[in-house]
Parts: structure tokens; sequence; C-alpha cells
DNA sequence: TTGTCGGTCGATTGATCGATCGATTACCCG
DNA sequence: CGGGTAATCGATCGATCAATCGACCGACAA
């Protein structure tokens, strides 16, 4: 991937350079938030970000590590959430709400790089969308681990499958990207009724 | 839309004709569900219905007509569900139980379908988007004047936005069809734990 | 038999777009 | 100043595909 390492080696502009990438990426996720990864062309993120679409290419190896970069984010930002919020431990009705308070954060904060992420995960390269989805799915179960404790506690329902229960909260917390505009509500009341939701202590 | 009501007029064979529109109607929602709507051909479509790629568009007036069909379809499923689970009447809690069993049930019928319409979303044809993005708003709407109702009978927290615990609803459900497999639960468990999740009685 | 017409196909067109190439300019170091 | 390298661009290539066109076939009616 990242069509790195050249022969020669590239350039050590580092400062400037890993600036103007980052830019790049950040309108990618933009252009392809609102346009989808096919119809989003280089030629329009190129000129967002004022370059002609021949020189994005001195930056970007193609369309494709866009995307991985793209999604690369998403991931490491899911497991940050998640680390963060056990790290502190507690009881596990603590733990799931931390959770719902970092995923929630999260998603806000970045709502069109996940955006992307969700709607277009079929555009991620193969070998590395392997790599996320396997990432993904430790996650949910480390979720479903914190939801089987809650409910071992009294605190959620036991008489369903501890799968479900998990999901329907991910579900409800990941759907957010879907209608959540920064100008109604901010992420922490997002977070307060969905803790309220699923009986959890508000925050 | 629908380069319906050319000059002389469409086929008669009603019989097979409109058999075989239904046929590509479903393989086209399964090849855009897979691939996407743009990575998804017309070839591909046609010649899983066992036709060629040009004749394809006898039956069909673009590509856009078929995202579009698919759409209104989900559009109607929406609606048809949820006018479905009002009809009965009732206290808001029971309306609210049957509304997440229809709407679950709806979505786990038609995975690829509504997979379709929440990912392909930005490929409906604008004029037809339009009108579906004003009927979901109506459907919000309608879920959140239930929710509302049950906030003010005391069976959900009454102290956050009674559009907040309804988006939450929504996203849970909603979100169903980003992982479900026919072959680990059935709709019917599903819609369980999440009514058990929000707190309200198991199906 | 012959004419019509629905259904089918292969070939082609036209447009879009990712990616490459060669040339030009700007910048830094000696 | 002057050589090298990074950064930029315009032009172009090559591939993909949706959509059109013209021809063929077969059923059915007169």
């Amino acid at each position: 991937m990242t069509a790195d390492a050249g022969t020669s080696g590239r350039p050590k502009q580092t400062a400037e350079w890993e600036r103007k990438r980052r830019e790049i990426l950040d309108v990618a996720a933009d252009v392809f938030f609102t346009s989808g990864f096919q119809k989003g062309t280089t030629k329009e993120i190129a000129e967002r970000v004022g370059l002609s679409q021949s020189t994005l290419y001195h930056y970007v190896g193609s369309k494709e590590d866009l995307m991985g970069e793209i999604a690369e984010q998403v991931d490491r930002d899911f497991t940050q959430a998640l680390d963060d919020a056990e790290a502190l431990g507690g009881p596990p009705r603590d733990r799931l709400d931390r959770i719902i308070d970092a995923f929630v954060g999260a998603l806000v904060l970045n709502r069109r790089t996940f955006g992307v992420y969700w709607k277009e995960f079929r555009s991620i390269p193969p070998e590395l969308a392997k790599k996320i989805a396997a990432d993904e799915q430790s996650f949910a179960r480390r979720v479903e681990a914190v939801v089987g404790e809650v409910q071992a506690a009294g605190q959620l329902p036991a008489d369903h499958p501890t799968r479900l229960l998990s999901q329907g909260i991910l579900g409800m917390m990941s759907w957010t990207h879907w209608w959540y505009r920064s100008d109604e509500f901010t992420a922490e009341q997002v977070a307060a009724a969905y803790k309220a939701l699923v009986g959890l202590s508000p925050g």
C-alpha cells in the first residue's frame, strides 16, 4: 500500500509535506462523504486543495489509498475510544457509560469520516479491509463482554442474547452519523440520551 | 422517471413482462448491495437474469431508474410497516412495541434492499430523492410522536429530548442491516431484544 | 405465405476518469 | 552562480461502461 519507498526515497519536507497530506485526507473524506467514493473524483479533491489532478499523485499512490487511510483513521479512533473508556476500570455499568461517551464523542467529532467508513466500506483495498474487519469484530466482542457483565450485574435484561443487546447499543450509536447535525445537539446530550434509553445512569 | 408511456405504449405481455421486471429489480438490489451502485454493472444484472446487457433496456429506462424503484419499494415498506403498527391503536407503549416489531420484521425480510437504500441514497434520481427524503422525515416525526407519548406515560425517561430517544430507537433498528445474518437470530428475537433494551415489555 | 411486432442480440458510441509521462518552474545547498 | 531535486502542470493514454442502433428471429394473425 501507500506507494511508499520509491527508489531514492520520499521528500524530506516532512513538515509541510505531512501537513498537506493531512489536508488532502480531510478533503478526500469530505468529498467521498458527499459524493461517494466512485462519484467523487480525484480532480475535485485536488482542486479543493489547490492542486492539479496530476499533482495529487505526488502525495498519494492511488485513489484507493486515500480510502484506505481514511478507514485506518476510523479504525484507530474506534480502538482508541474503547481503550480510553476501559482504562479507568470500575463497575461494568460505569465502563459501558464511558464507552458510550467515548464512541459518540469520537463519532460526532468526525461525522464525515465515520460516514465514509460505513457507506464506502467496499472501496477499501481488500488487504486492508480484511485487517479492519477483524479489528471491528474484536471491537464488537469487547463491547459484548462489557454488556455481558452489565447483564450479570442485573442492570440490563438478562433474558436476551448478549450479542443482540450489544448490537442494539452499537447500532444506536453508529446510526448517529446518519442524522446528526452539529447545530442541534452536543455529543454529550446525545450520549446522555442513549445512556438513559438503555437504562443507564445519565451523564 | 420510469421511461413510461412511450408513444404507442408498452408491451401487453403484462403477465410475463411484469414477472421479469420484478426479477430484474430483485437481482439489481442484490448486485447493488454487494457491489455498490456505481460498481455494479448493468451487464452483471442482465446476465444474472439471463439477458444481454442491451436487452435489459427493453425493461428499464436507465440504471438510475432501477435504483429509484428499489428506493420506492423501501419507502413503501417503511410507511406500510408504520401504518400497520399504528392501525390497532392502544396505549403508547403497545404501539411502540408494534412499531419495533414491524420495522425489524420488514428490515430483516429485505435486508439487501434496505441496505442498498441507505448505502446508496445518493444515487437515487434527484426528483425522487426529494420526495423520499420528505417521506422519511414524516416517518421519523410519526415515530417521535409515539415516543413522546411513551415518555409522557412515564415508560421512557422524560428528561431527555424526545427526538434523541426516537433517533436512538430508529438507529438501533436501522443498523440491523449492517450485521444481521439470517442464520443466527430470527426477526422476533431481535425485536424482542430491542424492546427489552429500551425497557419495553418483551414480545 | 406474408406482414407485423415484441424480444433479443452484437457492435458501437460517447463520455468519464484514474493514472502516467515529459517538460517546466522554484528552491536549496555548495 | 549552478547543479540537483522537489513540486507543479498540461496533455494524453487506457480502461470502463451506460446507453443507442440496426439487424435478426420467431410467433401469431390475416
